[in-house]
This record gives C-alpha cells, structure tokens and sequence, in this order.
RNA sequence: GCGGAUGUGGCGAAAUUGGUAGACGCACUAGACUUAGGAUCUAGCGGAGCGAUCCAUGGGGGUUCGAGUCCCUCCAUCCGCACCA
C-alpha cells in the first residue's frame, strides 16, 4: 500500500537536491536573469517560528517558477549574524558569541533545509566571518575616502577636492559639509600644517568622527540610531535612552537625501513603504530669516515653511540646547534661564516625548528686531524647540502654528491674526491658509503667494534665503559593542588614519569580558595590543546596519578573494529583482542599503544606483496566545493558593451576569478547596464573595489547548507552582482559555514551531498552507485550523496517480477538452498569480482542479504531466516524487513551465447579463456565432429570450454597449 | 495632531474593466460505508420565509439600467511618524 509517505519522499528529494547540486546557479548564462532576495535573518537563539519562512516559502514559488520559465536565478540565503542577543548571552556566561552564533546558524540551516528551500547554499554569506567583514571594512574605507560633490551630484575621491582646495579654497565649492566648516582660501589651505589639513577634511568626508549629541542606551552600554528606538526606548529591550554627547563615527547619509527621496519614484514598492521613507526623510520647503538681536550683535536666524505669515511673529523661541543662549540672557534672567536649561538637559528623550502637551518656556530678556517690521519682539527659550533641526530657533506665529499658540496663552504673549476669517474662530491656528491682511507688503496676497513675496523681498534685502531642509540626520555609525565588525581606522592624536588595505580584515581581537572597560571604555578597550603600527585602533564597532547594508551584492560573488564582488558579475545580475522582507526595515536597513548603494555607484563599484527593483513586504503570521484566569485573593499571606477560573465564568463575572446559583457552586468549591489548602499550609484563606476578588489573565502554553479547552493535568505539570493549581471548570467540566492574537514569542507561549508542522504533514503541505492562509502582504494569525484541507489536497493528489491498491496508475488516453479545459484553466491561473506575486488563489484553484479532475476520475499522463510541473513551485517534493514516477530521469526543476492555450479557455457560448425592465437578473448563454463582440449591432433571437421568459414575449430587447442585455417586458 | 492601510458568513477568505456577492478551505449539520477513524464519500450550510421572493459586503448619502467595486461623509480597528517650525 503506497501511501502519501510526505516523510520519505521529503527526504528522499532534499537528499537528491543537495547531492546533485540542483540548486547551484551560475555567473553566466545565455537565459535571462532574475534574482530574487528575502531579507536575511538574525539566527536567534530561539530557532525559527512558522511566521519567518512565510516570505522565503513566497520567494521560493517564484525562483522555482522562474527557472521552469528560462531565467537563471540567483536565490540565495545567508544570516546576519553580527548582533546584540548574542552579546549579552556572551556578558552573562562569558562564552564567545562566535559560539553561540554559529551553534544557532546550524539550527536555522536545518530548519531551513526541511522546507525545501531552493537555495544556493554556496553562496551563503555570514556577516561576522572575517572573509565577509573584510569588505564591509573595505566599504567604510572607501566612504572615508570620499566627498559629495552637489556639482556633480554624487560623491568623489577625497584627493579631487583636495585639488580644488589647493587650488581655490572652499569658498566656491558646492557640496554637502558640516554646518561649522571653516571658509578658507587656497593660500591658507596650502599654508597649513597636514595635521589641520586632514581635520579639515573630515568636514566633508562621507565618514567621519565627530562629537555629537547622540541616543545614549545605559543599560545597553552603547549608542542607537534613531531607527533603533521606538517611543523614546530602545527597540530591543525597550531600555531608556538618553541625550548624550560623545565622539562617534557618522555617515553622511544627509548627502543623499534629495537622491534617496526622488528615486522612490521609480521603485516597484508599495505606496506606504515610500511614504514611510519619505517622512523619515521629511524635505520641507521653506527659508531661513535673519533677526537683529537688539543691542548685540548676534544675528538669529530661524527656518519657516511660512514666511507669509511674517507679520504674526511675536516671538522668537531657541532649543535650549543652543549655544548663544549665555550671550543673550540679560542679568535679571540669568538665573531663571540657567535653571530651565539645565532642567530640560536632564529631561531624558523619554519624559521629553511622552510629554508633549505641557508648555514650558522661560524668557532670556533680550529682543529681536522682526525685519519686515522692524518690531522688536522677545526671545524666549523652551524645549519644544528641537537644537537638531533647522537652526535650532524658531519664529513664532501663535496665530497659525499650534505650538506656538499653545505657548503665546500660556506666557500671555500677543497674539497677532494675519489671515482673514481667523478673528472669526475661537482657535485662530484652526485656519493655516487664505489670505493675508494685517500683513504689510502681503496684505491680499493668498497665502501661496505670499510666500514667494516673502522670500523675495528677504532676499532682496539681504535678511533671509529660501531654503530647503531635511528631518533624517546623519547616522551614527559607532556602536560600543563587540560583537560587531572592527573600524579599519587608528587615530595620531584627534586625527583618524584609515589602516593600510593590505592590512584588511582587522579582525575582531579576543577580550576577557565582554563588557565595558572599568573607566567606560567599549569593550574592545579590554584588548590587549589594540594598535595599528604603535597608534591606537579605534575602539567602537560598526552597527548592525553596516553588513546589511550591501550582503545583495556580496551574494552575487560569494566567494571572491579579491573584490566585494567582480564588476562583471555584479552587472550581469544588476539589481535584485524581487526583495521581500517585513515592513520594520523601512527606515533602517531599506534607506541605508539604498545609500551605501548608491556610494557604490558613484564610485562607479557597480552599475545600478538602486538596489531593490520590486520590494513586497510579507505580512506577520501571529500567534494566538492563551490566557488562564487566576483568581487573586485579598490578603497579604505570602503563601497564596492558586486558584484558577474558566473563561465563561469569567466572562460572566465581568458583565455581572452570574447566577446566584452559580455562584453558590463556584463558591462551594472554592471554600472545599480552600479549607484543604489551608489546613495543609496552616494558612487562613477564604473567599466571601467570589464578583469582589481581582482575576489577571496569565499566558499559558500554547500546546497544553485544544479548541481552547486547557489539558488540566497537564497545566498541572507544567510548573512546580501549579501542581496543587484549584481549576474551576465550566458546567460541563472542561476548562476554557481566553485567546488573543499577538506577535509570536517565547515569552507569550504561542511559538509554533514549523519542525512539528513538517513532522505531522510535511514541508509541502507547510508551503502550500503558508500561501493558502491568506493575502501575502496582509497581517494574519498563525491558526491550524485549516492546514488539514491543505494536506487532504496533497493526498488527493497523490491518489489521482495511484489505484487503490496503491499500485502507480496512469493512463495514457487522450484527454478531452473538459480535461484540457481545466488543465489550461489551473496553468493560466497559477502563471499570472505568481506573476503577480500573489499566491492564495492560486493555492484555491489548484483544489478547484483536483475536485474537478477526482470527478471526472481522469489520470490521464496529458493532463498529469503538466500539472505536476505546475504544482512543483508550491510543493517541490511531491512534484518531484510523481515526476520521476511517470518516468522522467532528471529533476523536475529541469523541465519548463507549460504554456497554456487560450484556444481550450474559450466557451461555445458566451456569456451575457441580462436585465429586465432595467434590473439585473441572469446571466445568459448565447452561441458564439449568435453575438459577436460588436453587440451593438446585433438583434438576438427572440426565442432565446422567450426560452429564458417561460414563454413570455419581450416587448424590446436593447443590447447596450458594454455587453449588456436590456430586455423590456 | 500628521500620514497610511483595512472593514464581506461562525472562521481564513474569493470576486479582471462596475454585471447572479460569498469561489476554495475550515468548522458545523444530516446521510452513506464501515469490527470505529484525527479515515473516505454524498448532500446542506449569510439572514428571514412553506414558497415565489425579500434583505445582506462597517453606517449614511450620491452617480448608474446595475455598486463589495466609483464619488462624498461618518464610524471602528491596525500600522508608521510625532513639539520637524
């Protein structure tokens, strides 16, 4: 009896794939490319969950479908394997994170493997090998010796502008450059010492050290991007982060900016994800405009998008940050002033986020002349004002910014309307646009003009200048960290020398402990003989980000001892052409591998200024987590009994609709339970009534539930605490969990793990239900529900080929057309699904098939053949299985794709709704021949519609364009 | 607050350009076969009604012979950003 034996015939093909090289891909090829990515994993120490192959099982479909159509594709898996978890096991236990990265690579490489994946395992890459980090060392030297020319628009070696500067200094030069770049001549550059030269230089390399305010995590011990935290914590962790001075690595992604926002144009990404980036980038349009400080000299200048409503200013707020606030703050408010700066310096970024309503603000004394008005107009301080962007000082208009308005009511500062029909309003900001009055030179202008005028007239007078501005910052590059890629650079006093390629890689050094130095240091400071030729080595680590941001390319030429990766192949395979990966990239990963990209481009390293072609963001499979409900009883024993209740009495307690009845028993057995426990543990528990305790629902193992009824015994057993558990079931004995849906985590007890998925139906039947579950892009439950219609699919399968027996069984009759009909039905189907990267239909339609084929009992060869090399994609093992059995020698990956006939779609007769006295009521069938498709024109037969009418004669029938019917009784 | 997405049976979901809403699967119900199984097969399965029919795609309105689909408006849920001037 042959069975489907998923088990055997699985291993039995990933064997056969593996030994035979199936998978490998070559460099070169006549047939077209096609590459196809998904985003690499962190190996965690918990394995992989049965939401992490859902992208690569999608991204597989696809490659195996590609090859069947010709192309030669490039699917190729690796690990990012730099990264905190691995670290801080390393600070606990003091074992090398290499160990236990490499230990969770293996576990992953076998999960992986019992999918059936199609990968080229040749080309694997991981990030922390030396022989990988080497050239992501190699990178960070090549942005180092590099500037962005805005002329030009892209970056340049660094001895192009030392030619300029040699030449002419940097007062012409247009480029992108720290905001404290000294102007200086040719004559003074080539003046001066090599030392002050290369500080200078570093003002405008794409990486640089540099002293800056940065997101300091304390329990973390390092440094985070912004992308890194979420609401004011750390991502991982959720530690708080703090505002920190400190030298640190940059990049100067800020350079890309117009280039990383404008290419999102011609991407095939989803709509959101570019809005994403392109609110992460925030480019805003506006001008900066000079205001005279009264009786100094210092000039203050404030960036607006709203020069037009110039004529409101009232005051003038600055960052407390900022570093004229000494000079402008008059002796009376010394004190005031000094004592809010410092308060607002030791607000953490959390109380300063969370925060956001309450008004705060102190006044410095001091007055600025508003420049079209020559007002003078007060200048304050408050942290609502942000010292990272724009110039750190801000014009105030409470009459039509919120913030303002919010702080002008608050210190009782004047108000002053500039756009008619706000007097009307109790809330002037409630009207942002209109026309100007009160306005001087902008009186009747609207507010779009208006504030072309404005700047105009600023420039004119030499006050102000249109400008654009940017919301992302440069990145910071440095991480206190270990377990990450080494910096290839040393420093000579303040000055950072890159080590000599030849040198590449710096390997990572061995240390004692994995923690920071005694006196602070990064834990590289541990390292014995941390020099380069006597000068010290840099002592921070490059971020997780810095691998990531180029593994695309490394993957086309995994191998290559010489290069990143050889020009030729890197142009022969371009650009990825489907990437799929989760949306938590989007302003992380996704914007800086687009930057190092485009460097790399520019530096004419590789061909495409864009990395990913097509991205698809694959949806979350969740876990549904289950929820017991413990009982907390009043008191302060220590020693407390655990008592449980069942989610209906729950339920009912909480809309307090319990019987008394009911009560009475739960009470009953409560006071049971309870005279036992406490005569056991000489304790004093009681209950008086059950609706006035507090119940908390608690996580329970997922596998201890059934239909959310919990295995008791097994609750029992599962932790020493519980073994003398009080369980409260339902009328009819069984206890019910509560469930909710939430993120897969070990925490939550709702990881399903795809080895037992594969153990009970197979990698195939995992594949096939993955895709079955729903749109692909879409969030969605994990639920088990339904994978046993998937598995039924395969075995009906599987008995289409055989007898009862169990005897191979196919015939070799010719097909009907029915039969066709369907074949090239499922084979158009599933071609434009996947080529549209959408696979849950097709999954239906497969089904359609089979139940229409088990009808007509057909195994016929014709009809089999095809569709198995059809279904290959979606479940490659019984494909292949099946294929060998109709007596094929090679692979079933060797074959093509069948093409599908339209001729064998088409229907004899067409069909047409119908409607009667203009309400839709059927679809008719007419012969071919009877309506053309020129309907317009042609009468029909009557007896067709009186057929349809029981007799009935239509009074008109009008066939309207648009192939409808229109019959008028 | 700003930006985006989604809303269809008990559940996961289908529905080219507007054209019989709910394909396919799960769950459920009934039956068949059965020395019984977490097996297979057949039928039914949005709601109301004996029925013809009527009502149903988050709510309300509109365009149209015809709207899940297009337009307006409101509501709910989720996601991203957030004193960004």
């Amino acid at each position: 009896m042959a069975e489907y034996d998923f088990r055997k015939i699985e291993k039995k093909w990933q064997q056969y794939w593996a030994e035979n090289d199936i998978y490998k891909t070559e460099n070169t090829s006549q047939k077209p490319k096609f590459y196809a990515l998904d985003m690499f994993p962190y190996p965690s120490g918990a394995g992989l969950h049965v939401g992490h192959p859902l992208g690569y099982i999608a991204s597989d479909i696809v490659s195996r479908y590609k090859r069947l159509k010709g192309f030669n594709v490039l699917h190729p898996m690796g690990f990012d394997s730099f990264g905190l978890p691995a670290e801080q096991y390393a600070i606990q236990t003091g074992q090398h994170p290499a160990i236990t990265t490499e230990q969770n690579i293996k576990r992953y490489k076998e999960q992986l493997k019992n999918i059936g994946f199609s990968f080229d395992w040749d080309r694997e890459v991981q990030t922390h090998q030396a022989e990988y980090y080497k050239w992501t060392q190699w990178i960070f030297m090549q942005l180092f010796n590099s500037w962005y020319n805005k002329e030009t628009d892209r970056a340049e070696d660094i001895e192009t502008l030392i030619a300029v500067f040699q030449a002419s200094g940097n007062q012409n030069i247009s480029t992108v450059s720290d905001d404290d770049t000294p102007i200086f001549t040719a004559e003074e550059w080539n003046s001066w010492e090599e030392e002050d030269q290369l500080k200078t230089l570093l003002h405008y390399r794409l990486t640089f050290p540099s002293e800056a305010v940065v997101n300091w995590c304390p329990a973390l011990g390092t440094v985070l991007a912004n992308d890194e935290i979420k609401d004011g914590v750390s991502e991982r962790g959720g530690h708080p982060v703090e505002r920190k001075k400190m030298k640190q690595w940059m990049m100067r992604i800020t350079a890309y900016a117009d280039r990383l926002l404008k290419n999102l144009d011609h991407l095939e990404w989803s709509e959101p994800m570019k809005d994403m980036q392109t609110n992460w980038i925030g480019k805003s349009y506006g001008c900066e405009l000079q205001f005279q400080v009264e009786d100094n000299s210092k000039v203050l200048t404030a960036f607006t998008t709203r020069p037009d409503t110039i004529y409101g200013v009232t005051f003038i707020v600055m960052a407390p940050e900022h570093e004229w606030i000494n000079k402008l703050t008059t002796a009376e408010q010394e004190n005031e002033v000094k004592a809010y700066v410092e308060a607002a310096k030791n607000r953490s970024e959390r109380e300063r986020q969370t925060d956001v309503k309450s008004v705060s603000g102190v006044f410095t004394g001091s007055y600025a002349t508003n420049p079209f008005t020559d007002e003078p107009i007060p200048i304050w301080v408050a942290d609502y004002v942000l010292a990272g962007y724009g110039t750190g000082v801000v014009m105030a208009v409470p009459s039509s910014d919120d913030r303002d308005y919010r702080f002008a009511k608050k210190f009782d500062l004047p108000i002053t309307l500039v756009i008619k029909g706000s007097e009307e309003l109790d809330n002037p900001t409630d009207l942002k646009h209109g026309t100007m009055f009160n306005s001087g030179i902008l009186n009747d202008l609207t507010s779009k003009e208006a504030t072309r005028k404005a700047i105009e007239y600023a420039e004119e007078n030499g006050f102000g200048q249109s400008k654009v501005n940017f919301r992302m910052r440069d990145a910071v590059f440095s991480r206190q960290r270990y377990w990450g890629e080494p910096v290839p650079a040393y420093f000579k006093g303040d000055i950072p020398y890159l080590v000599d390629e030849k040198d590449l890689p710096i390997k990572l050094p061995a240390i004692d402990k994995y923690k920071p130095t005694e006196t602070g240091e990064p834990p590289l400071g541990r390292a014995k003989n941390w020099t380069y030729n006597g000068d010290p080595l840099e002592l921070t680590t490059m971020p997780g980000w810095a691998a990531s941001s180029w593994y695309f390319l490394r993957y086309m030429d995994a191998n290559n001892e010489s290069a990143f990766a050889n020009k030729e192949i890197t142009d022969y395979w371009g650009q990825v052409d489907l990437y799929l990966g989760g949306t938590e990239h989007a302003t992380g990963h996704l914007l800086y591998s687009r930057f190092w990209n485009m460097f790399l481009y520019d530096r004419g390293l590789i061909s495409h200024e864009e990395p990913f072609k097509k991205l698809i963001n694959q949806g979350m499979i969740q876990g549904v987590s289950s929820f017991v409900y413990r009982l907390v009883l009043s008191g302060d024993d220590k020693l407390m009994p655990e008592v449980f209740l069942s989610k209906g009495i729950v339920d009912r307690i909480q809309k307090s609709n319990l019987t008394r009845a009911e009560q009475d028993i739960i009470e009953k057995i409560l006071k049971r339970e309870l005279t036992s426990f406490n005569h056991k543990h000489g304790t004093s528990w009681s209950v008086e009534n059950v609706l006035e305790q507090k119940i908390i629902p608690m996580h329970v193992d997922i596998s201890m539930v059934k239909n959310d009824i919990l295995d008791v015994d097994e609750f029992k057993a599962w932790r020493p605490e519980l073994k003398n558990a009080v369980v409260i079931p339902e009328a009819n004995k069984n206890y019910l969990c509560g469930s909710e849906v939430e993120k897969m985590s070990k925490s939550k007890y709702n990881v399903v793990n795809p080895d037992e998925i594969i153990d009970r139906y197979g990698a195939d039947t995992l594949r096939l239900y993955e895709m079955f579950l729903g749109p692909l892009e879409q969030f969605k439950p994990w639920n088990t529900n339904g994978i046993d219609g998937v598995f039924k699919f395969l075995r009906k399968v599987w008995n289409l080929f055989h007898k009862e027996s169990g005897e191979f069984y196919v015939s070799n009759e010719a097909p009907t057309k029915e039969e066709l009909k369907i074949l090239h039905r499922t084979i158009k189907k599933a071609q434009e699904d996947i080529e549209r990267y959408s696979f849950n239909t097709s999954v239906s339609e497969f089904m359609i098939c089979l139940n229409d084929l088990t009808a007509l009992k057909c195994n016929k060869v014709a009809i089999l053949e095809p569709l198995v090399v059809v279904l290959s994609p979606y479940a490659p093992h019984i494909a292949e299985e099946l294929w060998h059995k109709l007596g094929h020698v090679n692979s079933i990956t060797k074959t093509e794709f069948p093409s599908y006939n339209e001729a064998y779609l088409v229907e004899d007769e067409h069909e047409y709704p119908v409607s009667v006295n203009g309400k839709m009521r059927a679809k008719l069938k007419f012969p071919v021949d009877m309506v053309k498709e020129d309907i317009e024109k042609q009468v029909l037969d009557n007896e067709v519609i009186q057929k349809w009418l029981d007799g009935k004669s239509p009074k008109k029938v009008i066939v309207v364009p648009k192939k409808i019917v229109n019959v008028v009784v």
